[in-house]
RNA sequence: CGGGGCGUAGCUCAGCCUGGCUAGAGCGCUUGGUUUGGGACCAAGAAGUCGCAUGUUCGAAUCAUGUCGCCCCGACCA
């Protein structure tokens, strides 16, 4: 009998933290790098998480009264020039479809032909062709307001990419909704990251910071970005979704106009806001540990895993009859207002083996059934989120009843120890030699945290932080905070904002 | 786009500096046997135009030139 490796993941976070993100992905089996430059292929165990995300999304915004609707995939040139700041956020990391034809040249070589009188560019975000659509749909504020989404894919050509965080090619859901005042139309910017924190903290266990941006990390034409930002294992933040209050400038660059109540043409007032693939990157980097990905039960395609172990084919038979009945009465339970969600491994393969895979791939809860609980009418329980040693022996009526409560436990479980990761990385900085003793030098490449400290917007201190590879995360919208002063420029502040290194 | 590195079996890589038998290893895969409640062992087997092109040479995975691709580090970013 060989010893088993002390963890399935190598290296471990503490030795190279990013190394070890990479390696989760590939054992745990959730997605890989493509032929495609910077596009990844998703697997379908990291398919079926975004699925479930987008199950519970998607209710959250139909219960608020969006709609889905689908844009397309290519914008035309001219679109993307009419909004100043967008221009200048976008234009460098386009793709731009130029002809439309291929032909045969010599040794089978095919040559673009066919050139596009006005180039297409590959959405990397659909303001721009959804406003104009938009323009073309308003005409009274009888036809405000406008509360809509699309699922769909969007292209940001960035220099260097990682599976999940940033890739050419992600998944996403954007939402554009249009207003007749500026009150509604914060009011829906809120509430849509009110639906994203509630997400976050809810299904993924993963705790948030709601906040506002400042100037300088403000998305390329809004009035206003807010922000849930996380914090990960290696203490970095993660920016998890966003929401923007476009104010008129994009409904005055494409004429999204109407006649209001007192008949006065006036422009709409716009929103956007979206969360991707990335959230899969948080997921993992929340909760995963040095024997893989660990999963919340609300998210995970599978909740349980029946492993039944067997030598002989009486055995087999024995075995494998209990492990069908089990699984159709734990499928018969519900947690989270689901059906629980059961596979059993038939695989021919060693139980070790199969014991590890979905250690790796992070299932909460294993359930090894042999002949001895079967005799014993019981099963033998093992947790994710405990030591995979850690094995307990249950009666399986006791096991059905509680199942959904023992899943209920895990999902909690892994949201309070997210919570106190971050806890014990933040900390309240009130001058300007306690920051730099918190981050330390410039050079070190550990993240410290989240530093929560006063401070006055001003560009001057952007190039201080740049310099440090610091950022303000966000300015926290849940403010029982006093008002003070800013410790960069002694100017007056209403309130701390979250300092720290981002992915 | 600047700096560095790498392309050899499905994967990870050795061999190259100092050219020479039939190009190797580990993992994985297939088959058979022994095993089995913490990642099995033994045996046999399948699997490679050494990224591509040109050149030097009696002879190139190895040397030269070109080319394509990928990775890492910076600047840019959900």
């Amino acid at each position: 009998m060989a010893k088993a490796a002390k963890n399935a993941i190598s290296p471990t976070r503490a030795e190279d933290y990013p190394e070890w993100f990479q390696q989760v992905i590939k054992a745990g089996e959730l997605a890989e790098n493509s032929a495609v430059r910077g596009c990844m292929v998703i697997r379908p165990w990291g398919y079926a998480i975004w699925e479930h995300m987008q199950k519970v999304l998607d209710r959250m915004f139909k219960e608020t009264g969006h709609q889905n609707a689908y844009f397309p995939l290519f914008i035309p040139l001219s679109f993307l020039e009419q909004e100043a700041a967008h221009v200048e956020g976008f234009a460098k990391e386009c793709a731009v479809v130029t002809h439309h034809r291929l032909e045969l040249g010599e040794g089978g070589k095919l040559i673009p032909t066919g050139k596009l009188e006005e180039p297409l560019i590959v959405r990397p975000t659909s303001e721009t062709i959804i406003g104009a659509t938009y323009a073309k749909w308003v005409q009274s504020y009888r036809d405000l307001p406008i509360l809509i989404n699309q699922w769909a894919n969007v292209v940001r050509w960035e220099l260097r990419t990682r599976l999940f965080l940033r890739t050419t090619e992600f998944l996403w859901q954007e939402g554009h909704t249009a207003h007749a005042t500026a009150e509604e139309a914060i009011a829906e910017t809120r509430q849509m990251l009110d639906i994203y924190a509630t997400f976050a903290e809810e299904y993924m266990a993963m705790p948030v910071i709601k906040g506002e941006k400042t100037a300088g990390e403000r998305f390329p034409g809004a009035v206003s970005t807010y922000s849930i930002e996380a914090m990960m294992q290696d203490r970095k933040a993660l920016q998890a979704g966003t929401s923007h209050f476009l104010g008129q400038n994009f409904s005055k660059a494409q004429q999204i106009k109407f006649l209001n109540q007192e008949g006065h043409e006036t422009f709409a007032w716009t929103t956007s806001w979206g969360v991707s693939t990335r959230l899969i990157g948080g997921l993992i980097m929340t909760h995963s540990d040095d024997d893989g990905v660990v999963l919340p039960p609300k998210l995970a395609p599978a909740q349980l895993v029946i492993l039944p172990i067997y030598r002989s084919d009486e055995e087999k038979t024995a075995v494998l009859e209990y492990c069908r009945s089990l699984e159709k009465e734990l499928q018969a339970q519900t947690y989270a207002d689901e059906r629980v969600r059961v596979i059993t491994d038939h695989r021919d393969l060693r139980g070790g083996e199969k014991t590890w895979q979905h250690i790796k791939k992070g299932v909460p809860i294993r359930l090894e059934i042999g002949p001895r609980d079967v005799a014993a009418g019981g099963v033998s329980l093992a947790r994710r989120d405990k030591s995979p040693s850690d094995k307990t022996s249950i009666a399986r009526p006791e096991l059905v009843a509680t199942v959904s409560t023992l899943l209920g436990e895990i999902q909690t479980n892994l949201f309070e120890r997210a919570v106190a990761n971050r806890a014990a990385a933040t900390k309240q900085i009130n001058s300007r030699q306690e920051f730099d003793d918190f981050f330390g030098p410039a050079e070190d490449e550990n993240a410290a945290g989240f530093a929560l400290a006063h401070f006055h917007d001003d560009p001057a201190i952007d190039a201080l932080l740049k310099e440090r590879k610091l950022t303000v995360r966000c300015i926290p919208l849940a403010g029982d905070d006093e008002p003070g002063v800013c410790i960069f420029t002694g100017k007056p502040s209403p309130r701390r904002a979250v300092f720290g290194k981002a992915y």
